[in-house]
DNA sequence: AAGAAATTTTTACGCGCGACAAATTATATT
DNA sequence: AATATAATTTGTCGCGCGTAAAAATTTCTT
């Protein structure tokens, strides 16, 4: 490897026979510079294992070509797979991903974004927490450099937000319970935090309505993110009560419906959709474990792919383009039908 | 808040009447400066949102107070909570974690490292991904700084290794496992990466050897991270197959557990402790989902706060107790059984 | 109150790089 | 071969901060 240790760009365009300025904008763009000279500088890194300074690099820029990419918590295994589908297409993209998790928590949230803008990020991507988060806070933050909020939406906050159509799946996946079996009551959190939660408790009153069902609330208490713990517990009160409300339950999301299932099992009632079932379940969100609950979970699987791709090109868009949208952009993709064991 | 920008430190000494250097004595330390001038800079920080550019102040530096964090794949909850808890631990320390997931790939361990040595952190945490870490080129970038490995070792790299003792552990679930049924078989993937891995099948062959029973494996194909799939591919297919070849199985992992526990569900087969199971079924690693799998799984937790900690503790003694190890620490903590209904 | 000790101010330099302008090549065109 | 064009070199500045030394000031001791 290297004979002499390279200590910066200088000594570098040394060893490469090039002024700094020229190796300077090689690293910059390496097609900027003419092949002969490119080869020279690409040679002479193979021996010496150069790498500029980035906090020298940085130092004078306005943006870098960082990108922040905050989530509401990576334990959950949902934003932990959208997190790495948008960590690779800002990678393609040319930017560096700077993965943050707030953990839950409205100052771990603020923490991120702050600690996000000093290193004067190129574009932020933003999962808020919802309802839990300190909104005011957030956009001031935000204000600052070009965001895209997905997943969750936050008034006025960013130049675009993305996320599902949850108006539109929950009618879905109403709609086929009722088509097939009893009309389901819908389990949810009374509180939830999550404003998509919000949304899919109106969107299954609107869509029971319009099938001239009464929409049947089951709405239990509980605080936090941890969503089969509560299903397990409240699931457990509801059936050792012996008064299960309906003979179909559609859970706010997957999570819930982990924790239900489970209660159901050690409770003795049969989850399913054959003959000798006594109730069926149904989730949202397509779980990566929802393949393997017992039964496996019927749910709605979220378009996590447009989301992703779409968030992405926004903020490039953007940051790249000098698009700053006039008006505040906002898209829902639908969500698909996944149909299995539970209902 | 800020009638005028501050733009750099210099005009911030000057809104707090105070020289610069002093500012940056107090920004480095605040306890270093007399009390009176603390408080004076404080108010002023108050009114004027200033923050110091990190690319300056880093520009110079040969170590920043930033730690890297490496764990092999952010999608598995498992590594997901552990770099959870060791993040607050860094924090707690005064230094900044910065963390990067693997994800599964060797390339992309390299690319973690490689990039995290841009940044010049003190120190580094790393759980490599094991068989498949491109040991040699691990081995060479952890050279250059401290280093301390968890989860996984890599022989001879880093300063410390923490993990689990997988010798106790499985011997302890073994163990278990005899005095309460029959034997058990180990269910494991036939050429696993995970060195934990390896471990466990050779604490498992010694643990039955030692209560004389003949030790029966059933290695299944499948490559890859994606356990949950195999376990539940290759445990339907011996379950279809009509030739379950024990009445007790210990999987490798929680994660091949619960794709077994699925395909026994969808198979038939009565899984569990009662009079009429036909099957008992146990992990390792008490996965977050291990309480609320059907039934929930009889495991082994790690004892990842001990690891956490105590991986923490060393980083922070080579770097501020310039206690670089003379030779290699390595400590192994025990696994604690957990008993659920599974086995 | 005088002297000692601690803190702050002043002054000045350096870090590694980006960026710019002007001068000097090297390459492409005719 | 002469000219036009593109690429490179040279030189020079500035970024925001850490840091060191010497001088000035404040605070603490006795």
């Amino acid at each position: 490897m290297a004979a002499t240790k390279i200590r910066n760009m200088e000594e570098f365009a040394a060893v490469c026979g090039i002024s700094r300025p020229t190796v300077s904008k090689f690293f910059n763009d390496p097609t900027s510079v003419r092949p002969s000279t490119r080869h020279k500088i690409e040679a002479a890194l193979e021996q010496h294992d150069y790498r500029p300074n980035i906090y020298a690099i940085n130092q004078n820029r306005d943006r870098t070509k960082t990108m922040g990419l905050v989530v509401p918590n990576l334990t959950d295994p949902f934003f932990a797979g959208i997190a790495r589908m948008i960590e690779g297409l800002i990678l393609d993209a040319g930017y560096n991903p700077v993965l943050l998790s707030s953990h839950a928590g409205p100052d771990q949230e603020i923490a991120n974004l702050d600690s996000l803008r000093d290193i004067k990020p190129a574009g932020l991507l933003l999962a808020p927490l919802g309802r839990a988060s300190r909104a005011g806070d957030v956009a001031a933050i935000c204000a600052d450099v070009p965001t895209v909020l997905f997943d969750a939406n936050l008034d006025g906050v960013g130049e675009a937000f993305y996320g599902s159509d949850n108006e539109q799946s929950v009618r879905l996946i109403v709609d086929y319970l009722c088509r097939s079996g009893t009309p389901p009551a819908f389990f949810e959190m009374r509180d939830p935090v999550n404003p998509n939660a919000i949304r899919r408790r109106r969107a299954f009153v609107s869509a029971m309505e319009r099938l001239g069902h009464a929409p049947q609330m089951i709405q239990v208490d509980g605080t936090g993110w941890d969503f089969e713990a509560i299903g397990f517990r409240e699931g457990t009160r509801m059936f050792k009560g012996g008064e299960v409300p309906a003979q179909t339950i559609l859970c706010s999301n997957d999570r819930l419906a982990i924790g239900l299932l489970s209660a159901a099992y050690e409770s003795g009632v049969r989850v399913g959709i054959g003959d000798g079932a006594d109730l069926r379940i149904a989730g949202h969100d397509d779980h990566p474990f929802a393949r393997y609950t017992c039964p496996s979970l019927t749910t709605i699987s979220q378009d996590y792919t447009a989301i992703a791709t779409r968030s992405v090109e926004a903020i490039l868009d953007i940051i790249e383009g000098g698009n700053r949208r006039s008006d505040r952009e906002v898209a829902l993709f639908e969500g698909h039908l996944i149909m299995r064991g539970s209902a």
